[in-house]
DNA sequence: CACTAAATCGGAGGCGCCTCCGTTTATTAC
DNA sequence: GTAATAAACGGAGGCGCCTCCGATTTAGTG
């Protein structure tokens, strides 16, 4: 009975499946994405619509379709950058031993947690407004980060008394001062002193210091 | 040495005195609030700025001049607003006994109170960022509800064992709930209530229930 | 009263928001 | 292929925000 046919039920706005969009509808719609996701990075979250509409070559009428609101837009391009930053870890995972995997990945998302400081009153409003949103980018990153602890610790490479939730915290505490200028180097200092505490006490004893 | 003298010191966007304003500028000014009141009223705080400085019969460059933002416009007419309310408590002890003019003053509170239930987003923003403007009119309401009481007290008519904070709060509770239709009956029935409950155990026995 | 400097006015102009609806296009049926 | 139809497009239009600067008014001064 809850198989889900498209008919009276109220489908909400994911991305994948769901509805086969007409394939110009689909096509403008990531054009829409990408445009937005650009904007955003480049003049922040309150960036022209207009614009974002023009950069990706159709007519505000479709932006405002596709998205009534800003915040739909910029829920989605929210969604969709979290989404790949955690597709990041397996990418990592694949290509390095899980240590490095893992101190990478951190590093990544340090960096990506500093870019969204200035995403403020929009996004801000959004994770306070629609809290499935920060529920599910929340458990989003702990599995990607899960997965990369539990393989260095499978590994020997970091100790096995630490959970993705301790870690996730840890990083919390690193980026929560960026007002100064050299804030890239001390986090980069910060994330290799977190990777050494969780060295400590590995069974596989790490290259040491030097 | 503190005579503040209009030199070097800022000066605080107060109302009255402070600088003599050029006389047509008092005269625009005085018309801009007068109008964004009545805006206000009628829209809610986010009246069209530009309709309201047409109402005025000034341009958009002038209001901008006077208030560089929405807020410093609401936050005038706020205070104003709440000023008029505290001054008609002298007006009511004027023309009526103590109690009765407690009871009418109270009354006048909660619809006022009821009517700015509307003015949610910037009035409220206003309010947290603001914490001067909230004391200030925290103050202001309390002094002008205590002498009031003080004179009913005197008086006789209501008991003595009461403050203006007590009262406010109870006040405070009357207007939580303007989601029903009849809320303004209620809202008279309580405070008549609230009334009945201060004058029990007064020196001077009310007229009773009749 | 004439004159001047400073204060003030006011609206044009540029931009962004959002809606509405005539036109175009993808898809389906034949 | 062609016709029919639902879906999607897109930009003009109306409105509001805010800035900028030439024109106007006021308050002094002689």
């Amino acid at each position: 009975m809850a198989s889900q046919p498209p008919a009276t039920a109220k489908d909400e706005p994911d991305a994948t499946a769901a509805k086969p969009l007409r394939a110009d509808a689909q096509r403008n719609r990531d054009a829409l994405i990408e445009a937005a996701a650009a904007a955003f990075a480049t003049h922040g979250a309150d960036a022209s619509l207009e614009e974002i509409a023009r950069q990706a070559g159709v007519g505000i009428g479709t932006l405002y379709r596709h998205f009534p609101t800003r915040e739909h837009l910029v829920e989605v391009v929210y969604r969709r950058e979290v989404e790949s930053l955690c597709a990041a870890a397996d990418e990592l995972a694949l290509h390095h031993p899980p240590d490095v995997a893992l101190e990478q990945w951190m590093q990544r998302f340090v960096d990506y947690i500093a870019t969204k400081r200035g995403l403020a009153t929009s996004l801000r409003i959004l994770l306070n407004t629609n809290s499935t949103l920060f529920s599910d980018m929340s458990s989003r990153v702990t599995l990607a980060l899960r997965q990369l602890i539990e393989a260095a610790v499978a590994d020997g490479s970091i100790r096995s008394d630490v959970d993705a939730s301790d870690v996730l915290h840890a990083l919390g505490g690193i980026y929560s001062a960026p007002d100064t200028k050299d804030w890239r180097d001390r986090s980069r200092r910060l994330v290799s002193l977190l990777m050494d505490g969780l060295r400590f006490g590995a069974t596989k004893s790490a290259k040491g210091g030097g």
